[in-house]
DNA sequence: GCCAACGTTGGC
DNA sequence: GCCAACGTTGGC
């Protein structure tokens, strides 16, 4: 199984629109690194749900659904979307600044590339972060 | 709230 | 196919 994360300004998409409804399509994705990302997910990855804008923090866990297939709100059909469910909440939220502050994280494509919406995660990661969130990996 | 950095688009 | 211009995002 791969693990990755997913950026969303909580104002436009929410965790919490998420679990209320169950499930979700990750759509508006317009950047060609993401969109590789995108791609690359397989039925029943993981993915860190992370809000962006003045919370900057991973909120929750959600699982793919649905393969990459072509992003109905793009009319170049040159981009793709994914569907998710949640899977879980995060009991302790994990923040930005917290990551930032460890060591291990330095190589963390969430802290190298600030503005990449849609990027892999590593397993080590992942299970460090699972753990001060209280979540079990 | 400004500015720098990055990514994408369009012109040549 | 390169590069300049533009738009957007995130840091301070």
């Amino acid at each position: 199984m791969n693990y990755w994360l997913l950026k969303t300004e909580p104002e436009e998409y929410s965790w919490d629109k998420l679990e209320r409804e169950g499930r979700g399509g990750w759509d508006g994705v317009r950047n060609f690194m993401a969109a590789r990302n995108l791609r690359a997910m397989k039925l029943g990855d993981r993915a860190f749900f992370y809000h962006t804008g003045d919370e900057k923090r991973i909120v929750g866990v959600c699982e793919i659904t649905r393969e990459a297939y072509p992003d109905k709100s793009d009319p170049t059909g040159k981009f793709v979307m994914v569907d998710v469910k949640p899977v879980r909440k995060a009991k302790t939220p994990v923040t930005l600044a917290e990551i930032k502050a460890d060591k291990q994280f330095a190589d963390f494509v969430l802290v190298r590339q600030a503005r990449l919406s849609v990027m892999p995660v590593s397993a080590a990661h992942w299970k460090t972060i699972c753990q001060r969130a209280g979540l079990d990996a």
